[in-house]
DNA sequence: TTATTTTTGTAACGATCGGTACAAAAGTTA
DNA sequence: TAACTTTTGTACCGATCGTTACAAAAATAA
């Protein structure tokens, strides 16, 4: 009972992987709803009847990306080895999605939310919720590194996470507009050396 | 012998000012010449007549954006007081952008390099210039800061400089797409505490 | 088979896009 | 004044925008 009528010759998730690539490149108001059937293939009635909307594609996509973007992130964090070790692994995978990915370059959600937050409250929200998550998860890595001696006990989980996270976000920012990969590395170093001291 | 014919009844540069505040709230995709035409006043002879296309003027916009804020950077940066005082002043200053300026929010370069620097190269190089010098006048107040003993010398005035750096800009980015201002405030706490210490 | 439901590709919609053409307007120079 | 130069506003250009209409296609249900 569940599916009668002519069925979809094409996956859902794809599609949204495709359209996600077409929008991290191009930008919101950068590419036209014609990039979007061209990149994923779809006729224009497939489009606007699977997803209603740009807008609610762009949505889809951004969802998308925040899911996948928060696991993965985590699982660095979160990955065994000391809490050094780990931070190193968060930035260095930031370094080679800024350089060396073969996706776009930089991060899709810095981009929707600098283009689109202020416009759509739905995608400040998945921004927002995004960072928090961030945060939350960093600073029970600062946690850990402070009960097991890693880091100094001068600053609180949640100043060193505040900063982690700012440094990051700004690292992904100037890899993306400049493109210059001995600031990155000299960041990495500041960064990694405000953590952990000399 | 300089200036024959009608001449313009508008004045330069307060248009470039007019259109920056449309770019920088709309985005260059985000907003037409007929937005900036209504902004600004000009007809489209007269715009196109003095800027030569959208795309020079915002190159214009986005050139005049980065000498107001590079000079208004370095004077705080610059200013008499501590080391700690003048960094403080800083990051309160972009605090007053991100959450209570009448200008749009954010910050336009910001903006720009994600944008537009992977299509113009002109853009490219005037973000890169300008983080370029933000960082070599932060290199020198660190090595201030280094010198009267204000910041302990276990790290160098480039790791030093290129964490505030970072830290600068992903403050700006988070705020500008979440605003959230309690984040706002730790890190703003979390960057200080980590050149200052505890 | 026939009726029903959904997807598909295509054609087209009105609106708007960035940019141009051009003549009237308003000055300077001679 | 007459000749010249530049700016101004307006009308308009072809192209493209996001979206819709709709009939053919392809499946299930009766």
């Amino acid at each position: 009972m569940s599916k009668r009528g002519r069925p979809r010759d094409f996956d859902y998730t794809s599609i949204v992987d495709v359209a996600m690539k077409t929008f991290w490149s191009k930008g919101y108001n950068g590419c036209s709803t014609h990039d979007l059937c061209s990149d994923t293939g779809l006729g224009k009635g497939s489009l606007y009847n699977t997803f209603g909307s740009k807008q609610e594609l762009y949505l889809a996509v951004v969802e998308h990306y925040h899911e996948t973007g928060i696991r993965e992130q985590r699982a660095l964090l979160e990955s065994p080895g000391s809490v050094k070790e780990r931070l190193q692994n968060f930035l260095a995978w930031a370094l080679v999605e800024d350089f060396e990915s073969t996706n776009p370059k930089g991060c899709l959600l810095i981009n929707a939310g600098l283009e689109r937050a202020k416009d759509d409250p739905k995608i400040e929200e998945i921004v927002t919720r995004h960072v928090e998550l961030l945060k939350q998860t960093m600073e029970i890595v600062m946690e850990e590194g402070l009960r097991t001696g890693e880091i100094s006990k001068k600053r609180s989980a949640v100043d060193l996470a505040s900063l982690f996270l700012s440094s990051y976000y700004g690292f992904r920012v100037l890899n993306t507009s400049t493109q210059n990969r001995t600031l990155a590395e000299q960041i990495m170093n500041g960064t990694m050396e405000s953590i952990f001291g000399a």
